[in-house]
RNA sequence: GGCCCUAUCGUCUAGCCUGGUCUAGGACACCUCCCUUUCACGGAGGUAACAGGGGUUCGAAUCCCCUUAGGGUCACCA
């Protein structure tokens, strides 16, 4: 009456079928993406299915949020499914769904079930009651001795009469898998076969106490039921997947094709990890000398759990604070995240570029390409063996390099759709031809969509609360030479004030003209005291856009107020 | 520690399967110079690697063995 197999699905496309299968806690961490990335390519380059599905069995760990936030990270990738749980977009267009589901494992219960029981019949597993403090004091005993631990089947020596006795009283029982003496032979795509000796792998847990199934058990099931041919995922698999073929054998299932990915590392070899941020944080403001929670803050976070966070390198602070943190420390987060690169203003092709990378390589000195050609040309046997460190500089060449290829309007498109993400408020003072035009001159010397918003405050500043800091350069600008910058701004004044044509051409007209006449035709001893003066710093646009986009007015204001600032 | 896997510039990698064309190619980073009104961009050069040791072979980055180093895994996490 149990359904020994599924039958395949003859809705189903002739090509493969791959899966990717988070856990949903968290967000998309870079290397979950990149296994995504590739088990989206070798299907959809092969007519195939790729698949989504979301592996929500440890219920202390699950949540509703984390899920969604995956599938919008994937979404704003490119990475999509052809099958999985439904998403809609904010458009209104939708992703998902397929005749295999339900996607979410929490929700396959039943299923799971319904086999453990068929291997129990079997006697491929059993009913195990011994106690997490009893497995730990063997586990622990095996440690002093320095064997290994194996499970010691210490279940397997009750009668069937004592096995019900305790399942009628409600004894909490987990059920294990009885796995046959004998080596097991792992075939992979990628790393080639590897034998794993008799005795290595001993009787898994399938079903917690709970009534949830372990990973293994319900990966096993999921991959068969949904027709998955081949598995695709992180190394860290590897060894487990002994476990896994022992399962199928136990459940007369077929076995998928295995690739197990390359990691991904920090360059200094560690794992990736969201702790990265709360240590540059603390590092900024350790150089700040900050005791007390910045006031910029708005009480979000107690002036006690502020020092707790800050001497507790293990402790994380929530990530709405931390973000607000890193813009006052004016500190880059390191990105960990999907997400973290989105907000960073990375473009979505570049991200899945670069990640395509870190692992595999098309090969004939070809580093740039699309999803496209991903698709077209993605092949298990080019996959690197050996883990990746993942170098974000290298990241940021490419975003480099495709944001400033791209058309003007196009990056204008895309830096409005960021600033109404990520800076609504910068968005909102300036008028729609101010924005192009600091956009227009921004393009060729942005590396991010973000830099755009994080490097130019100076538009968004009211005139009467610019300040000019003491830094060496101002100064250099300023009060150095002779005769010293601020007495060649006085000079410029009349001529600005003058100009009826604000266009950035006639004002480079006009301060050429004046820098002819008063440094010898350097226009750089005439610029940067400009510069200095509109902007409160060093560095900004062309000093010509820069007026510009300030507007006659605002730009006067500025120049005066300078003058009074510096002159007294 | 047991078991499994891996090893080319600082990093990502090409070449390895099917030994000679490899005085080992590309990219990022770095250094020098050029361009330049700041910051960037850009242009031209340059430094830089086959982990070590044994074999096999006329010949090895490429095949074999050992050593060393790195990684993964040994949960009622996935």
């Amino acid at each position: 009456m149990t359904p020994k197999v599924s039958s395949p699905d003859s809705s189903l496309p002739a090509g493969p079928v791959t899966r990717f299968a988070p856990s949903p806690s968290g967000h998309l961490h870079v290397g979950g993406a990149r296994t995504a990335l590739f088990c989206w390519a070798f299907a959809n380059g092969r007519n195939g299915t790729f698949l989504l599905r979301i592996e929500d069995t440890d219920q202390k760990r699950s949540s509703d949020a984390a899920s969604i936030g995956f599938l919008n990270d994937l979404d704003w990738l490119g990475i999509h499914w052809n099958e999985g749980p439904a998403f809609t977009r904010p458009d209104g267009t939708a992703l998902g769904g397929g005749a295999h589901g339900p996607y979410f494992q929490s929700e396959r219960a039943d299923t799971y079930n319904r086999y453990i029981e068929q291997l129990i019949r079997d006697g491929h597993a059993y009913h195990a009651f011994d106690t997490p403090e009893e497995l730990d004091a063997k586990r622990k005993a095996s440690l002093a001795t320095k064997t290994p631990y194996r499970y010691d089947r210490a279940a397997l020596q009750l009668s069937p009469a004592e096995v019900d006795a305790h399942l009628r009283a409600g004894t909490p029982a987990v059920v294990r898998c009885r796995v046959p003496a004998g080596p097991i032979v792992i075939k992979d795509e990628i790393l080639g076969e590897a034998t794993i000796p008799a005795g290595e792998v001993d009787d898994f847990v399938i079903r917690k106490v709970d009534g949830f199934p372990t990973y293994h058990f319900a990966v096993v099931v999921d991959d068969e039921l949904m027709g998955v041919t081949h598995v695709l995922r992180a190394q860290e698999h590897f060894t487990n997947t002994a476990k896994h073929m022992v399962l199928q054998d136990a459940l007369g299932f077929r076995r998928p094709t295995y690739a197990h990915l390359p990691l991904i590392f920090n360059p200094d070899g560690s794992k990736m990890s969201k702790r990265d941020k709360d240590k540059t944080l603390r590092a900024a403001v350790q150089q700040k000398g900050l005791t007390e929670p910045p006031a910029d803050l708005g009480g979000a976070i107690t002036a006690e759990a502020w020092k707790a966070w800050f001497g507790d390198k293990n402790k994380q602070l929530d990530f709405d604070i931390a973000a607000k943190l890193a813009a006052i420390l004016d500190v880059t987060l390191p990105e960990i995240n999907v997400d973290d690169f989105r907000r960073s203003g990375y473009l979505p092709s570049v991200v899945c570029n670069f990640l395509a990378l870190n692992g595999w390589s098309p090969g004939e000195n070809i580093e740039k390409f699309d999803l496209e050609f991903l698709k077209a040309r993605f092949d298990l046997s080019r996959v690197q063996k050996t883990p990746a460190k993942f170098d974000r500089v290298k990241l940021l060449s490419f975003n480099c390099d495709a944001i400033t290829s791209m058309a003007r309007e196009e990056f204008l498109r895309l830096s409005i759709a960021h600033g109404e993400q990520f800076h609504p408020a910068f968005l909102k003072k300036l008028t729609r031809e101010q924005f192009a035009m600091l956009a227009g001159a921004s393009h060729e010397r942005s590396k991010t969509l973000d830099e755009l918003f994080r490097n130019n405050r100076w538009v968004t500043a009211a005139d009467g609360a610019l300040t000019w800091d003491d830094s060496k350069n101002v100064r250099k600008a300023m009060l150095e030479g002779t005769p010293p910058g601020i007495e060649r701004l006085r000079g410029l004044q009349p001529t600005l004030t003058a100009l009826a044509d604000w266009s950035p051409a006639a004002l480079e007209a006009a301060v050429k003209l004046f820098a002819d006449a008063n440094t010898g035709g350097n226009l750089g001893m005439a610029a940067q005291p400009l510069r200095v003066a509109v902007t409160g710093g060093t560095v900004s646009p062309p000093i010509f856009d820069t007026l510009a986009i300030l507007g006659k007015e605002s730009s006067l204001v500025r120049i005066s107020r300078c003058l009074a600032h510096f002159g007294s």
